[in-house]
DNA sequence: CTGTATCCTTAGGGATACTG
DNA sequence: CAGTATCCCTAAGGATACAG
């Protein structure tokens, strides 16, 4: 299969190629703010992913570098990865504002209002810990 | 048309829901970061967006609360889209860092590493004095 | 210039069955 | 458990033509 050409080289459409869908940022989320690592785990997600839908975007996820599968059929965020945290919290605080109903914890909020950079470096060691424990 | 309904309170679904497609954050990018506002301007973005689809997507925005239009048929983004801003940043952050061959200003990713809060903060009010120009 | 309307094609997605 | 494989269907998208 060859992979869609790009339409150009604006960062913001290399952003919207990677994980400008339905699904790709909820993997994400979970891979990276949830601790999830195993296919049934994303499977769980509350927005009820298909299988084959969670097996294309694991795929997907390796082949753009983000995620790789070990030995034990677990899945990890990359560094690459690790750098879309702020992206992500980014999105959590705008999402926590504009929308009523959203479901944010409101002390990682607060948190991320004021503190931010020290919450982003909070994620992304816990990340790598998690890594790092199944020796 | 009913609205899709959403398939869960998370903000990350939420923001997937907002703009997750590939076509909503590019024009937000015009918006907001290139100073477009009429629909011949959308329509020149480099990634050739047909014209049913910038049709649909300036509705959605407006739907959204994230633009309105003017008497004079240009397109504004609201408060609720200035504050995308640090999530638009940081992807071109991402971008710029991890894709080789992405066009982003050197200068503006450098500003954006170091000096991420006042760089929004000026591409904020430049947003807003472009709002308030035309009385 | 700012869009509608139409037609057509494809990719994305959902349900479910199945396999090692 | 961790996925493939199908089937089917709809929404999304592209190309144009057209209209006020």
């Amino acid at each position: 299969m060859p992979r869609r050409r790009r339409r150009s080289d604006c960062p913001i459409n290399f952003a919207v190629e990677t994980f400008g869908d339905r699904w790709t940022l909820l993997v994400l989320r979970d891979l990276l703010l949830k601790g999830r690592s195993s296919y049934s785990e994303f499977l769980r997600a509350e927005e009820h992913i298909a299988t084959n839908i969670l097996a294309d975007r694991l795929q997907r996820l390796q082949e753009d570098g983000l995620a790789t599968r070990g030995a034990d059929g677990r899945y990890r965020p990359t560094a690459k990865a690790l750098d879309l945290l702020p992206v992500l919290v980014e999105m959590i605080l705008w999402s926590a504002t504009h929308d009523q109903g959203t479901a944010a914890p409101a002390e990682f909020v607060e948190r991320a209002r004021h503190d931010r950079d020290s919450l982003v470096a909070e994620l992304r060691s816990s990340c790598t810990t998690v890594q790092t424990q199944t020796p």
